[in-house]
DNA sequence: ATAGCTTCCGTACTATAGTACGGAGTCAAG
DNA sequence: CTTGACTCCGTACTATAGTACGGAAGCTAT
């Protein structure tokens, strides 16, 4: 079962070849045995598990958890420190609680401005104060 | 009124000097006009609207704006072009809703991760297999 | 009027996350 | 047994958003 090239394991992950050979000289993706013959040994030949692990790392960003952070979580993913992973799980809650209020209020603001440049026809609307105005309160 | 050196403006602004320039470069900060008898003009002077842009920049990046796209809001911020601001603050907020979904959604994931490794005190959590398992739903 | 902090300016460097390139080697099909 | 696609590898380049540097000039307080 260990029968994807690169090409096919970024195909599958969506992301490009060059995305995977990045990630593995980071450390993200364990770099897989190859299966060949040449003087520095052939092609490398990957497992399903790397997708999985390819489709964590996209995941793990949308999350907002930096690739060096996402080491991190991969290391530890094979070790037993339940504890550290907790600590890191709940900071980036805090984080994305953080930001999700802020996202929330940019919203607002932006609301209040396409409302504002709604009203009327005539003239400049005002998005430096309209943003302003929400910002204040 | 007209008072502000640069270092007092990035100061109100909560930036650095360099950012000021730097942004000056972008077309994001007029260049203001020097108050000085030097050979290549003096030192520039910045009033209280320099502070409000600076603000207003800042907000919009929190909002997910970069700067490419806030140089073009605050050069409509001076036109008349209503529709076009319209479309930009709707393109937007469509963005944010997106976003905002997505962190909502590795929150939840996050939240699971971290119950998954209090659960019990041995052995390794599974961090990838948790977010998959909410990715999943 | 002079010491010492700021400003000015161009240039260069940093971090993050890739993306591209070019030549050599490998593999599978015809 | 060759052709053509794919892979390997190091290196270099891109975009975004700053941050740092260093010398010259300006400003201000003593």
């Amino acid at each position: 079962m260990n029968d994807m090239t690169i090409g096919r394991l970024a195909q599958t992950g969506g992301v490009g070849v060059e995305t995977v050979r990045f990630y593995q000289r980071r450390g993200l993706l364990p770099v897989p045995p190859r299966s060949g013959s040449g003087i520095n040994g052939g092609i490398r030949r990957y497992g399903p598990d790397q997708t999985q692990r390819l489709r964590f790392i996209k995941a793990a960003q949308s999350a907002g958890f930096s690739l060096e952070e996402i080491k991190r979580l991969l290391d530890l993913d094979a070790s037993a420190d339940r504890a550290q992973v907790r600590v890191l799980a709940r900071e980036r809650i805090s984080a994305l609680d953080a930001r999700i209020a802020e996202l929330q209020s940019a919203r607002k603001a932006l609301s209040h401005l396409a409302d504002a440049c709604s009203a009327g026809n005539e003239g400049p609307c005002p998005i430096i104060a309209s943003f302003e105005a929400v910002a204040a309160r």
